[in-house]
DNA sequence: ACAGTACCACTTGTATGCAAGTTAATTGAC
DNA sequence: GTCAATTAACTTGCATACAAGTGGTACTGT
């Protein structure tokens, strides 16, 4: 991929390692990877986000709950589905609105979670493993101010 | 999602707000929706960084390229289909392994790029919006460093 | 009371993202 | 030179992610 630079002159600069979009893609990336290794008993990111979101707070209805863990509505919808179909999580009737489906954790759902956590924390640790402890702390404060 | 603490009583403390994962996610979710607003002209994030490589370093194999651009084989494939099909790329046969697939950027695919990388730089200033200029150095340097 | 608005769950369609596996071509160790 | 290990492209299957839109329910201002 060097060689002929037959018609592919770089006309104007742009690299790509140091734009923001891209580190963020890889630093999930291997996040994504490292998480996946942790959790060995079948729990995405994104579905231990949302039971996470349950154990802070308790029974919410799909759509708050979807949004308290920043996930939307087309994608919650089938995220409990399949939580629910591991009987991790369970779904009750709001007693005033008809609209709302009440999500809240199972027995076996708190088990998991209990389980869930520690290995959460471990991927977390292997993820920040290259910072130091003052670069953690600033890493998570400016990744929060970017999306708060 | 407040009142009737009915059976979820908080055991462990868990912040999800403070975790690396999640907050990577709101980082990426957030500067995705910039991009898309930005970028106007039908280019997706991943297929932008797949452009952006060819335009830095010419044509190269899919998969190499997808390593370039850190999009695993099964991804890459689809990628490269719909750029193609949108007359962005075109591929070649390799001179000397009959397994690889040479894609390299049309002449329409480097006019799209001289417009995409504007859009795309005000996209990365706008996510970036919330940080002083140091704070932004000291975020891609953070982020190069779990991911290199 | 009621019209207009907002919201809930759900659906469709498109695009990643990645594990796991197939087939054909290439390479490296001997 | 031969064969095992690699690699390239491709395929399947599953899980997000999100735009756009549906039908039903709740709310809000007048």
């Amino acid at each position: 991929m060097s060689s002929d630079a037959s018609d592919t002159a770089i006309r104007e600069d742009y690299a790509l390692d140091e734009q923001i979009g891209f580190r963020l893609r890889l630093a999930l990336q291997r996040h994504t990877a490292i998480f996946f290794a942790h959790m060995d008993i079948g729990l995405t990111q994104t579905q231990f986000a949302v039971l996470a979101r349950l154990w802070e707070s308790g029974a919410s209805s799909q759509n708050e709950l979807g949004r308290a863990a920043a996930i939307d509505s087309a994608t919650i919808w089938g995220v409990v589905q399949r939580l629910q179909t591991a009987g991790l999580v369970m779904t009750n009737a709001h007693p005033s609105d008809k609209r709302r489906r009440m999500i809240s954790l199972t027995s076996p759902g708190r088990d998991m979670m209990k389980a869930a956590i520690t290995k959460a924390q471990r991927s977390n640790e292997e993820t920040l493993a290259p910072l130091t402890t003052t670069e953690r702390k600033s890493l998570i404060s400016l990744l929060s101010k970017l999306s708060d």
